[in-house]
DNA sequence: CCCCTTGTTCAACACTCATTGAACTTTGTC
DNA sequence: GACAAAGTTCAATGAGTGTTGAACAAGGGG
């Protein structure tokens, strides 16, 4: 939830809307993930933890329109932050706030979908 | 359809089809979990462990058609077992299968679905 | 300025899902 | 045998979901 407090950008660096870290709730979260596509990006976003993915690299799941459906649906049952980024939106697990509010839960989707995982050529970002 | 009293061999105890372990896909677990019913079920059954339940006692939830549909997805899914009482059907976790496949994943689930349970007036079964 | 990249919005479509009431099956009991 | 109890099956319905292509908006070069 730490946004930049940065007295020198008045303007909101996060237009888009994210649930409060209390306003999540389990059964949307579950409803959510459970979606091949979307558990595909919450794999590959957790193997690639703290640099961030933008939409892009998801190309490889599906189309363009999908993805970004995908991924509105992630940030909406707030389970990913999404930044935009110039032209592009860095994508990132909540990871705080799910375990948080759900311990345990997120690592063990995690290590379930590691092993299941598309071996994905994501091209580096930067 | 069936069940002929043949005195050779003894009847099938389980005729409800259920998945194997190596069956239960994950997505599927999400996206089965990811209703309110279903989930409020699962918490119940978690709180009532061992004992086992039947679905009269989850007809607090819904009416009994649509525990008779939840139930049956969630066997579906691989999350509970069904057995036959007689005219009852003995619903249970199959939490060795569950946590054999996905560590971790049913205590995080049932440990955030604890605090937001319902105090169910569930009167005991035998 | 033109243009390319990145992603969103929109409408349309096929599809699945949850709920309900009525009818039915099965089992247990009087 | 008749009846009640516990669930299932069926058809219908209304709501929601995921996908697609076309058109659009916004940044970032050259």
């Amino acid at each position: 939830m730490s946004q930049t407090h940065d007295p020198a950008h008045p303007a909101p660096p996060n237009p888009l809307p994210h649930p409060d870290a209390e306003q999540i709730s389990l059964p949307h979260v579950l409803a959510t993930l459970g979606d091949e596509t979307r558990l595909a990006i919450i794999g590959t976003l957790a193997r690639h933890e703290g640099v961030g993915m933008v939409c892009g690299q998801f190309t490889y799941l599906a189309g363009k329109t999908a993805i970004s459906y995908h991924v509105a649906k992630l940030r909406e049952a707030g389970v990913v932050n999404v930044t935009p980024e110039g032209t592009r939106r860095r994508v990132t697990l909540r990871r705080t706030d799910l375990d948080a509010r759900f311990p345990g839960f997120l690592d063990s989707i995690i290590s379930s979908t590691r092993h299941l995982a598309i071996p994905g050529t994501i091209e580096e970002i930067e």
